[in-house]
DNA sequence: TGAGATAATGAACGCGCGTACATAATGGAC
DNA sequence: GTCCATTATGTACGCGCGTTCATTATCTCA
């Protein structure tokens, strides 16, 4: 005997839960009816499913997602995994807000809810729960690095067939789903732009290394450089990173106090630069901010290119020669290609093989290089 | 017999789903004992622990957290109600994307996952549903409108005693659990401070009225004119609305074009204002980068205060000085209430009433407004 | 050594729903 | 009116787990 039920009946009165049993026999039907009724599936005489839906109503009836969810064996949920990066705010930041607000609108579409997910630092086999563990369909990861064990783990799921997706990263040499941007060409094209306004002297403010686009927006500078005769050809020092003099390479993380704090450092080589061309809008931002304060004033005394074209750089003094991602949209993507995987059969075989795709990037001219 | 299992036994292989009796077979243990050992529940003896997890591991057995849901009828997610507005993108709005990460830290925190749930346009009867579908175990609902319909829905939820919350606003007369922030009193220190600068003819550019904390805005501004005498007694105008003459009232919608528009209308009272008090920093924005475009230069000719001091105002020429709110930790802090309420029974007796709570907002003085 | 207490385990059931299969009602052709 | 093909509904089971209750192993203290 459920005691509980006893002597919490006025809970039940106000919140019990109501069940497909309560509303077939109210309905007078049976609970499979119920069932058919709810979920429009078989053929149903017009009048039967008029009284289920009437008893349904007059009971407030709402079928029990999770165990809907248990039955089918299909939880409805997209599973977002973002990384944890305590103290800062990650959905203010410019590229996981776009992201999540493209991965938003198209699950919303597709009728799937959208389940966050944040790493557990130390923890290294994360990815594999989340599915084994039933609570996503499928899902998209968010700020993965490029280190032996995450690729390890991405690999064993992709052999596993699972539905899951990678948005702004790549693994070269894996067949996984990935939605990236084209941050080579979009360097390169930001880098031609300040040698075509006559700058020269073009040092490069770089993001954190384990990020796929970081290698790959070095990659863009250099060819740019090259291309120019500012840097050595490949014939002289192969690898891209070895060209680039120590005075017109610097590494922040990503965030505005990174770039911050470069400032500092290029101060000292002031002579030997006069653009720079960051890997984000943050860092260009506390980068423009520290020179500033070094009395360089960005626009005037020194030539700027940001990346990503976020809200701020329409802001900043002055605006800020940006380059566009198309970040929103690659969510979305990412959103509806893993979805669309998820539905349609939990095999491997038989499924095209997961594409990559690279979405173009565009550069926006304002005010931070026109001298 | 299920041919697909037949065919797709290399699937099988790789991700058949385990479930406890397949471990429990390999341990030699029953069932139940693989469940308690599992979830840690009960006394266990130490070798049986040891292999039952090793059964497990050799297994690669994950528990059905769907099932488990089920069967402990708790979802274990925390669900956030978001307001649909196509075309915008939600997460890139300061205000929404810091409420999350608050959010999002305290449910991490809790052990809990965090069910982005996006209302549904037309859509009246939303929330009820969210729980009778059991999905969520508690819910926190951003962006709600003080409409006849949402509030009688929200007073239901509230009489069934169920845990959901509501941040940066409030409903008179309600009961509700709110995390708000003062909002009157925000607005109120940001006109004592363009008064104490010497401004005389101060505007004010509202956001949608139908957000409570529009009209604690427009409460606070209306108070700190009034006691400068800049606009007339109580007793000549009880209501707050109807105390401002046109040439100083003008309304956006939060949108950075909402106030570029207003721009040109302040323009053509412009011998009347000489500072304007924007209830947000986007709005904010777009009406310093309207005046330009009339040749009246932010900071220079015209004061402006901001609201919200989000991340933009310390990059806009003039920095923007603004009225902070603190967003993460009230989101942070809805969760808390919420999860702690959800965990505390489901009953309605027993439970302490909702607290509504109002955070402290604090002035941060940059170079907009310093003629 | 034995009895009672306690620790450890197993057996069995139900959570609410989807659905395969069995059955009953209905319709149409003759 | 009969027979078969649909259509409409009911019956029964299982999804994987938590959990109660019954049972058995182990320990304690006399």
């Amino acid at each position: 005997m459920d005691t509980a039920a006893k002597y919490n009946h006025v809970d039940e009165e106000a919140e019990s839960i109501v069940t497909r049993k309560e509303v077939a026999e109210l309905a007078g039907v049976s609970e499979a009816t119920v069932s058919r009724v709810m979920s429009g599936v078989g053929p149903i005489k017009a009048e039967t499913k008029q009284r289920v839906l009437e008893a349904a109503q007059s009971l407030n009836y709402h079928p029990n997602a999770i165990a809907q969810s248990f039955a089918r064996r299909r939880s409805g949920n997209l599973g977002v995994v973002l990384p944890y990066v305590p103290k800062v705010h990650i959905f203010s930041t410019y590229y996981f807000s776009e992201v999540l607000s493209g991965i938003g609108e198209q699950v919303k579409e597709m009728g799937y809810d959208m389940l966050l997910m944040f790493r557990t630092p130390g923890v290294e086999s994360d990815y594999m729960r989340i599915f084994r563990s039933q609570k996503v369909d499928a899902c998209i990861i968010l700020g993965a690095t490029d280190t032996p064990g995450e690729r390890a783990e991405l690999r064993t799921m992709a052999e596993a067939g699972l539905p899951f997706g990678l948005v702004n990263q790549h693994f070269s040499g894996e067949r996984f789903l990935e939605i990236d941007a084209d941050h080579t060409e979009g360097s390169y094209s930001a880098v031609k732009h300040l040698i075509a306004r006559g700058y020269r002297r073009i040092a490069f403010l770089n993001g954190s290394p384990q990020y796929s686009n970081s290698g790959d927006r070095l990659r863009g500078y250099v060819q740019a450089m090259r291309e120019a005769g500012l840097l050595p050809g490949v014939e002289a020092h192969p690898a891209d990173a070895e060209a680039i003099p120590p005075h017109w390479y610097y590494e922040g993380n990503y965030s505005r106090t990174s770039g911050y704090k470069a400032a500092a450092e290029m101060v000292r080589n002031r002579d030997r630069i006069d653009a720079v061309f960051a890997s984000n809008d943050r860092m260009a931002i506390g980068l423009m901010q520290g020179l500033r304060e070094h009395g360089i004033v960005p626009g005037r005394d020194i030539a700027i290119v940001g990346y990503d074209d976020s809200d701020a750089a329409r802001v900043t003094d002055p605006p800020l020669t940006s380059v566009a991602v198309p970040f929103y949209e690659m969510g979305r993507l990412a959103a509806e290609k893993v979805l669309t995987r998820a539905a349609g059969g939990s095999g491997a075989d038989e499924q095209e093989p997961p594409v990559s795709m690279k979405l173009d990037t565009k550069l926006v001219i304002r005010q931070s290089c026109e001298r």
